[in-house]
DNA sequence: GTAAACCGTACCGCAGCAGTCCTGTATTGG
DNA sequence: CCAATACAGGACTGCTGCGGTACGGTTTAC
């Protein structure tokens, strides 16, 4: 288990395919016939990755959505949160009190922020353009700064 | 998001207040009478936790359950893993082929793994033992090395 | 033999997610 | 100004998976 949301699958293939040209203006019809999920749920997803700060679009005829920033300064944590909301193992992490209802006796409160934060700091520690690189498949693990500014 | 369970949740309570007392044989409903969980609940996790080998079980009258081995060689991940299965964030992390619609062409694949490794081992370094220490509350982190064998 | 406790499985109600659709709004170009 | 295009936002629905419960069976102590 610990598995996220089939949308955030979706996106992160999405994302890739947007990353190999980060300046160009592509339209949500185009993006679903280039990776191959329905048309409408990559709107859906595309328009949340908006709201979450990850795109910057563009509205009116010739309109589309372009990276908000480069590559490499988009975490694999922020587009999670853009669609799946904040992270927390736990119903108990941080200031969500009162959902637990054992909290009162409750001795384990607070350690799982070590946790929670382990998982943060591994999902910030990721970016998008890390995902780009074809290279790291199946345990071939190379430096991700080895890569230099591939042609395209 | 990524939340787990919250068997799992109720799990690390109980197994916390087992691990004051590692040696001790405890049935099912006083760890429910003590962790305020219905009795149900926390023998159904009892049972899936000591089919994947957290937990060691002691049939009959005056039986009841024991952790497998001391609280610092029980990690996060197992207990994660005995209630949820195996952790991986994507369906197509690891040998799970054909899951996914657009793996054929695909650029993501396989980098998944990378993240994921980084939460396995996030899970991997916590052990039992140190959810039980009070004093990591809210940022204060001490290193787990540094508490003493304490009386019990 | 009886009682206490674990073991396995099957069952059900419900929250949350995936996916779709519709209406509104902004922008471009004729 | 009007029409076409593409994003924005929200409502709606079918369904999977989880939380929770129940029941019959087996093992062990006394
Ligand atoms: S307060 Fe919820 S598990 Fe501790
Ligand atoms: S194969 Fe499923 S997202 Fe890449």
């Amino acid at each position: 288990m610990l598995r996220l949301n089939r949308i955030t699958d979706y996106a992160v293939v999405v994302l890739t395919q947007m990353a190999r040209e980060p300046d160009k203006l592509v339209t949500a019809p185009q993006l679903s016939q280039d990776s191959n999920v329905p048309q409408p749920t990559v709107a859906k997803l595309l328009k949340e990755l908006t709201r979450g700060g990850v795109l910057a679009s563009h509205r009116g005829v010739n309109g589309g959505y372009t990276l908000a920033r480069e590559p490499e300064a988009i975490s694999m944590l922020e587009i999670i949160i853009a669609l799946e909301g904040p992270v927390s193992l736990t119903a108990c992490v941080d200031g969500a009190e009162g959902d637990c209802e054992v909290e009162r006796l409750c001795p384990v409160r607070g350690n799982w922020d070590r946790v929670n934060g382990a998982i943060h700091d591994a999902l910030k520690g990721v970016s998008l353009a890390d995902m780009t690189s074809p290279a790291t498949m199946f345990g071939v693990s190379i430096e991700p700064r080895a890569r230099p500014a591939s042609a395209h």
